[in-house]
DNA sequence: AGTTTATAATTGACATATCAATCATTGATA
DNA sequence: TATCAATGATTGATATGTCAATTATAAACT
């Protein structure tokens, strides 16, 4: 086996999208769409254009998960009066709804990946995730 | 921003496979398929169930990988005399010079990735990615 | 031997992610 | 004001990954 770094986050990912998958079956959602209903949730309604810039991935995938969440009763999307352009899309009960049942199904997932860790463990698990995170996020030069 | 490990996981991945598209595409390959390189490259020829075994993807996903690999000039795929269902895989020179291509561009992503980590904490963190994943994969039962 | 079961590869369909292009609207400029 | 550039959303194309179904061959069993 290899041990590049690189396979071993692919791997642990690749591991942790297959521990969920069960969970997105029930709760009707696709793979990336729960974070989507996180930020919602968090900041309340938003154009898509924030949130593909906050997640960093391309506004037709946001658009297409937007029409399946849409489609499920999960968001609503409606026009914004100031700008014609912009969608404004609002979470609704539904969604919160699941939302919160992803995020327990989070939680136990999260509780077996880290079952043999130790607090410390976890919290330096933690911070190498995010430094690892940060240190290639910084390379497309962060005030892009 | 949400602190959940699945969140900190997600985007650590993400971060890396933005940091490697570059590579990708001066090399000619996509994605998934440098993993597929890297396993023949140690392995040698084998057919493409153990491909999918190994890496616990779809056998529909690495028969397509290798549709590409092979049209690419990176891979040959011929029938094996012992078993007429199976296709053995073999690397070409093309395909082993891309792979060590390849892995050097690895090796510079990881040292910027890892570039504030003393040896200690790449010791740490090699040993937790690895341990999240065992323990998530263990959850299949191990001796599916 | 002949039937059944299992296995290897493939194809179709869908979700996510990326890139490129389009459309409508907004903002900036001449 | 009229034009041009920038922005928000969308659609099309392609790659990965998953699931379901199909085809061909092999292995097991009666």
């Amino acid at each position: 086996m290899e041990r590049t770094f690189h396979m071993l986050l692919y791997r642990a990912f690749h591991a942790q999208r297959g521990a969920l998958r069960p969970a997105l079956g029930e709760l009707g959602l696709g793979t990336g769409q729960p974070k989507l209903l996180g930020y919602l949730r968090r900041n309340g309604p938003c154009g898509q254009r924030e949130l593909a810039n906050y997640f960093e991935i391309d506004p037709a995938a946001v658009c297409r998960m937007l029409d399946s969440l849409q489609k499920g009763g999960f968001v609503t999307r409606r026009a914004d009066d100031q700008d014609k352009r912009r969608d404004l899309i609002a979470l609704t009960p539904a969604g919160e709804a699941a939302y919160e049942a992803w995020q327990e199904r989070c939680r136990d997932m999260e509780e077996r990946m880290l079952s043999d860790f130790t607090p410390e463990e976890r919290e330096r698990f933690a911070d190498y995730l995010g430094r690892a995170y940060r240190n290639l996020k910084s390379e497309r030069g962060d005030g892009t």
